[in-house]
DNA sequence: TTTCATGTGTGACAGGCATCACCTATAGAC
DNA sequence: GTCTATAGGTGATGCCTGTCACACATGAAA
């Protein structure tokens, strides 16, 4: 099978059995990009495993305003579902697909029971909340001690190093997943294009500096 | 032993065996307030459990500005210490004694044996991680939403339900906290008192606001 | 081709906050 | 009591960035 050999290569190490069962109990779901997978306040009925493409969490606050803190990969699964627990819990964050995603979700009744079951998983859900923790204290880094210029330029470079040097992002959702304005923005890009930086498109720019 | 009970007390559900093993290997070390009990880029030796006292957890920036994110209490672990790994790894973060604290210390190579070993461990370190995300979202949700005067309000209210009403800080030390300034902490400060939500006084104020 | 929606460029302006300068208040040391 | 170190108060100033206003560019639809 397909789904077999990517399931084993994406999250190797696992066990035997669990693969098995992650086969039978997990349900493969495509999503178009643009797509919210998992909304602030939702119930966490499933946890995601990431096949294909990318996914983009965000913080966002009472009045709707997101703020994006990182990406999730194929191979990597969204802590934030991993809840080990009986009781249903809501959701704090926001995802949302960036490109056409495959995922893998697994009903959330078999979280407690594999912990118990497969140290494996352990050691992977483990794992998962640990490297969240740093892509937030990265995101904390960014916001507490750096101006707007780094934080897009940091933000730019991330984009690359997942889709290419070639992003299509208007000014817009760029300032939105900052936090910012479009104004500020298209200032800051239009020195970025001065500085030989990037070269601006419409609805897309390239990032040409090494 | 007064230990025994203690540590049953604040980390209570471990197995009989973990708690005989943390007896055994843990290392009683009394840190009087103020001093730093790991610092950025340190080699992680230990893992920490907190007994008595109150620690802060900082992000520091290259230029060695500090940004405080949360505190961790007795009952808690730091989280950053607690990586389940042979490999040495470096503190990415700065963890302050607030008050005069009493750490429980473990050397790190017994954390794959007993991750191996004990359930309870691996469900404890699984919730540390999870609880210090939760507390990371909200440190993002501040700065990146609120101004400072939120944010002053909110990092008053932390230390207000840490410590009491009665806050023995200056606005220096607030000011570093938040990575601000003494002048706008003490102006917004100002502002609160004429409002009636805090006294000031010389090296400390009193929250009086509900 | 014309029209229209959407993306982008840019000046003007305002508010938040950092910084500088300098002052006053307070507590402890002498 | 006087001196001194440290905490706190406050105006002036400037930068960063958010906001408003409006012009211009471009591609799709008509």
């Amino acid at each position: 099978m397909e789904e077999h050999n990517t399931l084993r290569q994406l999250f190797p190490g696992l066990e035997e059995e669990l693969y098995n069962e992650i086969d039978q109990h997990g349900e493969v779901r495509q999503v178009p990009a643009g797509i919210t997978l998992l909304r602030k306040g939702q119930t966490i009925r499933s946890t995601m495993l990431i096949l294909e493409g990318i996914v983009k969490l965000y913080q966002e606050d009472e009045e709707g305003d997101e703020f994006f803190m990182y990406y999730i990969e194929p191979g990597e699964a969204c802590a934030v579902s991993m809840v080990c627990t009986y009781r249903q819990e809501n959701s704090q964050v926001l995802a949302k697909a960036m490109t056409d995603v495959t995922v893998l979700t697994i009903p959330i009744q078999y979280m407690d029971e594999w912990l118990g079951k497969y140290k494996s998983w352990h050691y992977f859900v483990l794992r998962t909340w640990r490297s969240r923790y740093e892509e937030l204290l990265n995101t904390i880094n960014a916001i507490a001690f750096k101006n707007m210029d780094e934080r897009l330029e940091f933000y730019i470079k991330g984009q690359v190093e997942k889709l290419g040097r070639h992003i299509k992002l208007t000014h817009q959702e760029i300032a939105t997943d900052l936090n910012s304005s479009r104004e500020v923005i298209s200032r800051l890009m239009k020195k970025m294009e001065k500085d030989g930086w990037l070269i601006i498109h419409r609805n897309s720019f390239e990032w040409i500096k090494p």
